[in-house]
DNA sequence: CATGAATGAGGGTTCATTCAT
DNA sequence: AATGAATGAACCCTCATTCAT
């Protein structure tokens, strides 16, 4: 009773979202051209034909979490954003927060991240715009008086994409402690260094 | 004389230096799956068989030019372990030094550097494997008083990785500078950090 | 409406096996390199992937044909070995019977006898297997005290064995007769020789 | 000197009759497909064009051996036939006679006899044709009062036949005697037959 | 909503054979 | 007499995708 009825139309968008999640992994595992539609669709239980009442193709559905991974990225770039001048927290807290919701975002979407950052043919291009994005924050900021004037911020902001790109890359293996540990860890090198003070 | 001599041993190695060639660059620039067989032929002006002449098949190619990166990778980083302890050159201008054979092998061989960092199945172990030398140099230089005593080296190692990845992927659209200026940037970054000392 | 049933589930089924219908053809007259797999799909009326759907590839297929010559020809080796000791019937007879089976199989599924026999790289194999069966049912036979004890057992099974191959081998050009009457006249020639008494 | 002046011309030969020998191996061990070009030049030590200086291709090659081997059964097949009428040897030992110099044969070059009896797809006429000659000959002998009347000397004939060929197939891992006691064995098998008398 | 069955299009690889030297 | 280098012609196989039910 009304659980049937949406069970006909609910089956269809479970299905869709089995598939989903089941090529999200296999893409981020295994790359693009290694997974295969017969391969999704027989771990997700369903057939070939199924596969294309929900997805145009298989690209199709490729790009669709392509979008899906630069929407959250865009989400939870924005809280990177939030306290504009009010902040009071020292400034070494205030980057720790900006970087947190990536950190956050990658380890709680580590295949989608995976897929954006490292599968993705658009990685480079997500990338770099990532790094413009970073870098121009860091610019006003740096012009803002909180950073040193002789640096290259182009530079800063790759190094620091970069970083993320390893942590998505490396995620599996890392013993690594908490996000906010890690978040601390990096701030304190991007800010002070590692030189002997 | 010479000349003809030359001409008909080397015929072979050359064409098999010019698929390889070419190979190099298409595979950098469009993957592997994107680089058929015939394309690399047609670019190379012979037919398809003549590649079998020279390579077991194309993943045997692929997998050399990965080979191929590795190795040199390695001799760079010989050169980056260059003058052990003495050193009364300044910290900075030590790591700079360090630094630039890197760079300077990813400026003369783009293609290369982008298969072992990013087109590689193995590009992740590659890069792991960076890391880890990076790491240990960075402790053994941490222990002897260097660097700062609070910082997780695996992170710094990580970052300088990634820095790099972004350098390859970016370098086509980079503008940037001699190879020289960058590293000093990017010591100077990492050493002092950017925060308004 | 079971016929609609049955065409449903069937037709793959079906595709099946009007495939191994022909492959059989295919190898038995042109042997296993001239048997092209578009040549197969061609005359079964489908096209190349389906041949795909029902066989892991070209060897797999041939394989399967050169087991199923082997189960086959075990099944009516079994049917060879029925009565055992008491048989009051003539010597004659008994050995006849013991022989008919196989030339009912070789007249019955010539073209997979031809694989077993003369096709298959295994066929030395399964001939040997065989004349190593036959010869040990004749020792016990013989040691039974039907048989000459001067004679080489294996001499006379490797015979036998070379004349069903000659009967393959050459039946289609053969008018003989039934099997009942071939296998007498077999027998006969075994048992007796043929010097005048 | 000679020497010198022969050597050229009989280094020709002296390849041509490498090739011929490797090839006969080679096809008579691993098939006509089996065996490439490629390999018989590289096991005879010279490169592929010189394989074309003697042999127009590769099936030339393989029907000048079957052409050799139908030469050869046929001087051994008039060994066979020398003694007509006057015999006055037992017809036991004529017979085995007449048996012997297929086994010679057979024994003195395995690979040929292998090509022309196993390999070959003329295999199955060639073994006909000798079946067909040797019916002839029992008929002969068969209306000369010889042999018994009531049996049908094709049968007669394909087993021996067959017999052979097992014969070959199975010399390898034959312990067997000489081929005089094999032809002994084999004609008193044929002659007599397996019942006790 | 779902499937059994089938296919278009294309890619990698092999091999006998030849050309120029 | 011989070879280094190259190729024409096929063949096997895979995969994303569709049709009819």
């Amino acid at each position: 009773m009304g659980q049937r009825g949406r069970k006909k139309g609910a089956s269809g968008e479970q299905s869709r979202g089995v598939l989903l999640s089941i090529a999200t992994e296999e893409f981020a595992l295994r790359g693009y051209h290694e997974t295969k539609v017969s391969s999704i669709v027989e771990k997700a239980g369903v057939t070939q034909p199924t596969f294309y009442l929900y997805f145009e193709n298989k690209d199709a559905l490729f790009q669709e979490l392509v979008q899906l991974f630069r929407t959250r990225l865009s989400e939870y770039t924005e809280k990177s954003r939030l306290e504009p001048g009010i902040a009071k927290t020292a400034i070494r807290q205030k980057i720790a927060e900006g970087l947190m919701p990536f950190f956050q975002f990658f380890i709680e979407e580590p295949h989608l991240a995976s897929i954006g950052f490292l599968i993705a043919p658009q990685a480079a291009e997500i990338k770099d715009q990532l790094a413009d994005q970073i870098r121009a924050n860091l610019i006003s900021e740096q012009q803002a008086g909180y950073f040193r004037k002789d640096l290259n911020m182009g530079v800063v902001a790759d190094s620091i994409v970069g970083m993320m790109e390893r942590f998505i890359a490396t995620q599996k293996k890392r013993s690594f402690k908490e996000p906010e540990l890690l978040a601390d860890e990096v701030v304190r090198l991007f800010l002070y260094g590692i030189a002997e003070p």
